[in-house]
Order: C-alpha cells, then structure tokens, then sequence
DNA sequence: CAACGTTATGTACGACCGTACACAACAGGA
DNA sequence: TCCTGTTGTGTACGGTCGTACATAACGTTG
C-alpha cells in the first residue's frame, strides 16, 4: 500500500500537533489548529487521525524520545560504575533547565493517561522500558522507586513553580539506593 | 455586604464543577455545563467566576482537603512513634483503592497546575502544608521526598493503569526515611 | 486504456463555547 | 419614599469545534 502525493503528511501532521501542544497546550489542540499549523487541509488530519486520541498517541510516542534522548545524551547510563543518583540529578537538572520547550509539552502529554486510556499503553511502555534501562544498573525494584522519585521531583518543581536544586535531588535519590 | 437570595449560590457552583470534572475531566468543564450540573443559570456561573481558572482555583482548594481528610481519618499522623512508611503507604492504599471517585478527579485539578499558573499558587500551598505537617515526624528534607515519591507512586499506578502495591510502596518509601 | 480502490481535499452543518450586555430584583442610606 | 449600587438573570452574537460527505487525484490491476 504504497503512499501517493506528500508520503511524511503523516509526520508533518503529528510534529505540528507536537508545536501546538507545546505552545498551547493539549486544551488548544484540534484538528483545525494542527491543520493550520502543518500547513495542511482541515480533511488531511481528520484523514489520518480520525480522532485527537489517535494524534495524541503519536504525539506522546514521539515526545518519549525526547527524555530518552537526553538520557542517551548524557553518558549517565553508558558509565557503569559511575555515581547513578548524582548522574540522574544531573540530567534532571539539564531536562529542566535547559531552555527547550519540551519539558511542560512531554509532561503534559504524559500526564494526560489519566484521563485518556488510550494514551495508558504509551505511557505504560515508557515507564517499563526506561524502569529496564536503569535497572542495568541497579534492581527492578530500585529503578522504578527511582522513576517515581524522579517524577513527583518534576511534579513539585513544575506545579509549585519552584526551581530545582540539584543537590537535593543527589541526596534523595541516593537515600533510594540500597 | 450581606448576601441576598441564595447565600450558598457560589458554593453549590463549586461543588457542581467537582462533580462535572470528576465525571467529565476539566475537558469537560464549562460555564454552561456547571450550570446545568448546579441547576443555576448561565449568567449566575459567569457572575461569581467570571474565568474558568476562578472556578478551577476554587475547585481545587476544596478538592485539596480530600486527601488531606484521608490523611487526617487515617490517624498517622496522630500516632507520634508508629511506622511512618507503612503508615503512608497505608493511606495510599486507601486512597487509591477507595471507590471514591476524587482519586482522578483531585489528580487532575492538581495536575492541570503545570499549564495553568492561576492554579500554582495552590498547589504550592498545599505541598508546603503537607510537606509540614509531614515534617513533624522527620525533618523538612525527607518531608518533601516523600511528597515526591508518593506523587511518583500514585503517577505510575494512574498513568499506567497498573496496580497498587502497598509492599512495595512501604519499602520504598523508608529508604527514604533516614 | 478502462475500471476500481485508496488517498486526499473542500465544504457545509449542527452543537457548543466564552462573552457581553441590557435588565430585573433587592437592600440600605438619604 | 426615592435613589443608588450590588446581586442576579436572560438572551443573543460571533467564533470554534468535531463530523460527515461528496468529490477529486492518483496508482494498480485486469
């Protein structure tokens, strides 16, 4: 079944609805405003996603990668024997104060599985596959008080619009740890 | 400035936008769906919350004390020298495991702080209230992370659709406890 | 080359939304 | 009693939304 005309329609849709989740967030997202931003017909989104759940689904599978890539970036997981809790607290510390605008639009869209069960498989997925990267480095168990730690120090800095601390994420992920 | 005709009019409004978004999600809330759901007139939800970030606010204030209803009823934090852990992940237990509908519902009203500022003001204060009364029994830093691993727990359990493990949760959660 | 199914587009409809605003109901001071 | 300001209500407007659907553009098959 091969594809006819713009064969990456399909993707400029899903990274114009990723911009205008991150620019508006989830509750400016429609069909009409991911049209106009991808430079696309109304009927062409409705086309390849017939709901906003299917879009957000792609979306989320896609912004996934963005944590995932600073991760990769960073080397903690690549250093076996290194310092894993100061490791973590550091990329925390890069995720969230670099200047990307990813940070509110990934969490959104992940925060959005309470609501959606169609976006609790993606979100699902990401938990266990990153869990399965640290626990290399640790025990399953360890990696996902880890990931769960992680978050609710995410949560508190961007619901409270705290800023983080770096060494108290290092402390109390070290105390995780066994 | 006495109050005319229904002193309670502002409050039957409030508690119609709980109901609407624990049954519909904040999606789902609207000026004219409050008024239905608290038999009120339109004009009459515009009038006491002129934007809908007023009734979110309110909302929120009123949702922030089931949790902390569930923390007081549990008596953990009554009992100076018991468990902390075991106690916490007690009242997670119960919490998420209750058939009440306000797990989602006060998780969202929480959550939607990350894209609306209106609603930081109140989750910071409600974070600084229960990281002190937390504090009582440890110190401020451990009161926090234990905040944030609760968050993270409950997170992974609500995104994922998984279940709760309160085991699991004990365990954790006095790592962190030095 | 003709028929056909998939891919893609344009448009229109009914529903819902926030908002504005004129107006009614009432309390208290002059 | 009248006047004034606050409280509360009804309605209507312009805009956006999801959705449906007729139709066009194209590749494939026979």
């Amino acid at each position: 079944m091969p594809r006819r005309y713009d064969p990456e329609r399909r993707q400029r849709i899903i990274d114009a609805a990723i911009r205008v989740v991150g620019e508006k967030g989830i509750a400016g997202l429609s069909h009409r405003t991911v049209a106009a931003e991808a430079d696309v017909p109304l009927g062409s989104t409705t086309y390849h996603f017939a709901t906003l759940d299917d879009l957000l689904v792609a979306a989320l599978y896609q912004a996934n990668e963005g944590f995932a890539g600073v991760l990769d970036a960073s080397g903690v997981l690549a250093d076996a024997h290194g310092d894993l809790a100061a490791g973590l607290a550091r990329i925390l510390g890069e995720w969230l104060g670099g200047d990307r605008p990813g940070v509110e639009l990934e969490y959104e869209l992940y925060l959005a599985a309470l609501r959606r069960p169609a976006l609790r498989p993606v979100a699902a997925q990401w938990t266990e596959e990153t869990a399965a990267r640290l626990a290399e480095h640790t025990d399953p168990v360890t990696a996902r008080a880890l990931l769960a730690l992680m978050d609710g120090i995410c949560l508190q800095v961007l619901l409270t619009g705290g800023s983080y601390d770096e060494e108290y994420a290092r402390g109390v992920l070290a105390r995780v740890i066994p």
